[in-house]
DNA sequence: CTGAAAGCGCTTACAG
DNA sequence: CTGAAAGCGCTTACAG
């Protein structure tokens, strides 16, 4: 029924302007060793038959494509679609298409998405490694030659170009301003510590915070979850639970913290009231939430920026010594944390 | 100085297996006319000399890729991610890939995404097309053969598969509360009319729900804006400069409603309680904004997914004829829109 | 069940 | 500045 045209080819472009197949290939890729008349010879042709590039046969004949893997763990965590942006924007000037894969916190999904997007020949691969990730994936990129640049976690043992945030200072930063509001029960809330350096990094300044005001660390308060929403929720709820429950949440980032507040709210607490909340990233949403959330800021959108460019040096030969861009983090206070009047008479403050 | 090894051919596994490269192709492939112990043998030699299928030779000999373009106007709207995961949940199971695009909600921005995915012989196309999307962009792809999908918007006299919600209604049920709410000056904020269906929709819902209650439409309520958080922060800025002001907004969506929010708060209003404000699209952040945004809900995470199934019914040849998958929209009451209190004393209630 | 051969549409030295 | 030729790694009829 449907008329399946054969598709125009460079062939057919060069036979239509009585150029070779050589060098209408040269004016598609914008070689200037043509002369002007050819070259408009050879445009007209192209746009009378609609010819459109084949760049599955040019990335078969130069063995390797014009796309970028970027895989993400959490696509619905607002903090990736605005590094999404910013790795496009860089993307897009050279003319690189992001293959974009998702592994949901989950290693064999990581480990088939990775595999997927070498079968497509990415030329380099943007990803935040899941917790755990074996640093055996890394060999297999190395031995492929393609460029690998980990965003905002790192993998033990593995050397690659990385793009994060001094995390331990930021969480020391923000526990810190927890203290000095008060607080001296203050929970870790969300994530968890299995081979995932940003949490590492993250617990590291939240403990170094409280020995900084010779205030003790207590097991019972690392309450560890999944990095969404729902787990925030739950870590709240179990955190509300204790014999002696925190009166401030350092929480592992701000959807977590955006959950713990709808859990306290189901618990009929008010957040920021009845329990101080610090996320982490600054998603835009901090700003719009009830009450609004006070965070640390990691200018996500330098990362897919830098990490991007850095990634098409790579791509274009660049052999140097992995690179390490830490951007530093910034507090950004907000009434999540300054509005605390305790509950019921309890309050320890 | 970097190893550039040679990447291992199936032509390699064959030898290695002591078979022919036909053979050994019919493997990778799970063909089950092949002797079990053929089969050992082959995925035997793959493993031994880590072999890469190699998609891109293989989509180059089929003149089909096993990629799916997906063209989104701004992924940093929640609306998207979360059809995103659903696309990606769908896909994932029949081996195919996404190549994402962001228009940015401009045609030029888009026009050349789409050139690009026709380049890479994407084997079918996801996308919510930007305001004033020419039909013309249909026929090409119809020509290539490419199945293509709407989702949200569709385009005039363009007749393809689509999924989105019954806009119309959706606006009308937001805008009848409102008005029960006792509202009679009901702004219609963000977005515009040009080319995109879905505003026009909203907007015919809008109409009908003051006509219903004898209300007038007035011109100066109706303020268009680009579709961000900023857009709707100055959208109601606008809004509330006007002599006779509205007491209640019905935003095109949650993006503007939630910039709306901060531009209420900017001029020392509370949202909510000095004008009441209603959202479309229910995304994740309406629950913890402050207020609560009520919204209308409509169901991304089916859209996502039926438009994934769709898509595959034509990738594998179903030529019916394009079916609209329309989802019933829901309103979702919140605090945004029931605690009116009015500003000063010139409430109109 | 397996092998030999053709060919997908490009790009790149190499001649001229 | 342009042309003729080789070849990238697969898959698919076609033989056997």
């Amino acid at each position: 029924m449907v008329s399946r045209e054969k598709r125009v080819t460079l062939q057919d472009v060069a036979d239509d302007a009585g150029v070779s197949r050589a060098t209408a290939s040269l004016v598609v890729r914008g070689s200037k060793s043509i002369k002007p008349s050819t070259h408009k010879k050879v445009l007209n042709s192209m746009e009378k038959l609609g010819y459109v590039y084949d760049r599955v046969a040019a990335s078969f004949r130069l063995q390797r494509s014009s796309t970028i893997g970027v895989i993400v763990t959490d696509i619905e965590n607002p903090f990736y679609p605005h590094i999404l942006t910013h790795i496009e924007h860089v993307l897009y000037e050279q003319r690189f298409n992001v293959l974009l894969g998702m592994s949901f916190e989950s290693t064999e999904k990581q480990e088939r998405v990775l595999e997927t997007m070498l079968e497509h020949r990415v030329c380099g691969i943007i990803m935040t490694p899941v917790a755990s990730t074996s640093p055996a994936l890394f060999t297999k990129l190395q031995n492929l030659n393609i460029p690998t640049l980990l965003i905002g976690r790192e993998v033990d043992t593995v050397n690659t170009d990385y793009v994060g945030t001094d995390y331990r200072l930021g969480a020391e930063m923000a526990v810190r301003h927890l203290i000095e509001q008060g607080h001296r029960r203050i929970a870790y809330l969300g994530g968890s510590p299995q081979g995932n350096t940003s949490y590492k990094e993250r617990f590291a300044g939240y403990c170094q915070a409280l020995q900084q005001f010779g205030l003790e660390i207590d097991p019972a308060l690392i309450i560890t979850s999944p990095i969404n929403r729902d787990g925030g929720t739950r870590a709240v709820q179990e955190a509300m639970q204790l014999n002696n429950p925190p009166t401030a949440c350092f929480c592992n980032n701000d959807v977590i913290a955006l959950g713990a507040m709808i859990g306290l709210q189901l618990q009929g607490r008010t957040p920021g009231k009845h329990m101080a909340i610090v996320g982490f990233d600054n998603v835009q949403e901090t700003e719009t939430a009830k009450p609004g959330l006070s965070s640390v800021s990691v200018f996500q959108d330098k990362w897919g920026s830098e990490a991007a460019k850095l990634l098409l040096k790579r791509i274009n030969g660049d052999q140097s010594e992995p690179t390490r861009i830490i951007i530093p983090p910034q507090l950004i206070i907000r009434e999540s944390s300054t509005s605390y009047s305790g509950f019921h008479s309890s309050s320890p403050l």
